[in-house]
DNA sequence: ATCTAACCGTGGTATGACCACTGGTATCAT
DNA sequence: ATGATACCAGTGGTCATACCACGGTTAGAT
């Protein structure tokens, strides 16, 4: 380090480092220069041409990677993806991690896209969907008296029901507040799968829901799914304070998570 | 810290570098130890009780700083906050980049999310929500002529009415997709614009929207809303051929969009 | 008391080296 | 010829060290 400094300022055009490199790259693909399935440079030789130390170009993908925009495959390369789900699926953990009111309200937006998408699967649904709808069915049958493969049986035929609407916004949407109903609502069910007859209540309005949706009848389907949200909520909500119905073996209410007490309220 | 050496634990048992990084961050993050504010220890600090390099720990960081799950400022040091919805719009932008088909397809995720929002709407709207549907109401006739103004105060209002169905989670996702409708609805104000009448129904629409959620009546908004988007998508499609035509009230025609061709059968 | 400047801790970047995984190729045994 | 094996080159993964740039604090000068 002589008294010469100068030399390279290729990058002077606007911002360098690493905030530089995800301009790049986003140029990059919004501008369709890289398409999904490409392969990018070399870590080393991209760097050299950004005209950054490697340290910054690789934070700079690690970045795009963990929205999906990219994915690093090691002794392979990185190639440019399409952000899919389970890239929001990780934002909402985190997003809702810290406000744990929102668990509950998690809810709405899963009424308002199966809402949505028994409306469209009434209308577009084809064979392949009504065969998984049909299969799913099958394993809620199969799988009422366990409670964790119950629940994800469960899970599973509304997910079915969102892909039949054919959606992919809705799906990906869906998909991504899945986890987070997971978190909430599987426990439950180890209460709720008690209550006497509703093993039989569950099984038969699935099947309902499912009937309308292959009769396309959107009205009816819709009105059925009101109706589940509605039970379920209600099943829910006698669950929380005490052992729902009848009789409970064990008292194991154990005052669900909860314990948020320090709702900051931080609006802007 | 002498000779000792000890370390090694932690990541022993699971994943380490990267990828235990991210893992453990997440931890203290769902876990509640660490809350939005909080400041995180210094990168040397922090690398040095993980037991990996500095560069692999702001890797992690830089990935979590792309969610929005935290903020890292130069010369001061990280500290936790809460994702917001402008981290999503970031992601949408990636995420539309290679699928422009999805574009069309977002318009079904905002019905979704619309209508949910205004069946809570009229249950749980207050005052405020009154106040700002009123004042959204009146921009959309201050700016009736203008295309890009009017097009903002238009969405405005929409927004005003997700915000009035009080669930964060609903907002969150509109907001999400928010940039995407801008991107694809804005334009066509244009041409939607110049049919006759055009301007008196999109204000008396509104208004009357308005009014059902003031009413509580439920049934009535989920009705207009309907209307108001078949009617809409009617608009945009005829905007798409030639510039509509004159009489809106002819029938706003079934012919729904259905498309539904390629309902192909995504699984995983 | 106020302003200025130096200082220190923080993140930001650069370099070079080495490790670990993947995929293809060459080699070998059958 | 065929198959399995060993090898090798290329890629991402990690590490260590040094230095730069920014922000807030503090000691000094005015």
């Amino acid at each position: 380090m002589d008294g010469f400094v100068s030399i390279v300022r290729e990058k002077a055009e606007g911002k360098g480092g690493y905030e530089g490199v995800v301009a790049y790259l986003r140029e990059q693909l919004l501008s369709g220069e890289l398409k999904t399935g490409d392969c990018l440079l070399p870590e080393r030789e991209l760097s050299a041409r950004l005209g950054v130390s490697r340290q910054v170009l690789r934070e700079a993908l690690r970045a795009l990677a963990m929205i999906g925009a990219v994915e690093i495959r090691h002794g392979v390369g990185t190639i440019v993806s399409r952000p899919d789900v389970s890239t929001l699926g990780e934002f909402f953990t985190f997003a809702l991690a810290q406000q744990s009111e929102v668990i509950d309200d998690i809810m709405e937006a899963r009424i308002a896209i199966e809402h949505h998408a028994i409306r469209l699967a009434c209308r577009r649904a084809g064979q392949a969907d009504f065969d998984r709808l049909a299969e799913r069915l099958y394993d809620i049958v199969e799988t009422i008296h366990d409670p964790e493969a119950g629940g994800h049986a469960d899970f599973r035929f509304h997910e079915a029901l969102v892909q039949a609407g054919g959606s992919p916004t809705l799906i990906s949407l869906y998909s991504s507040i899945a986890s987070l109903m997971m978190r909430s609502h599987l426990d439950r069910r180890e209460q709720i799968i008690q209550v006497e007859g509703i093993t039989e209540f569950l099984i038969d309005h699935h099947r309902k829901i499912f009937e309308a949706i292959v009769a396309r009848d959107a009205g009816v389907a819709d009105e059925l799914l009101t109706r589940h949200f509605e039970i379920g909520a209600d099943f829910r909500r006698r669950a929380g304070f005490r052992s729902a119905a009848a009789n409970l073996r064990s008292s194991a209410s154990e005052t669900n998570i909860i314990q948020g007490e320090q709702n900051a309220d931080r609006d802007r």
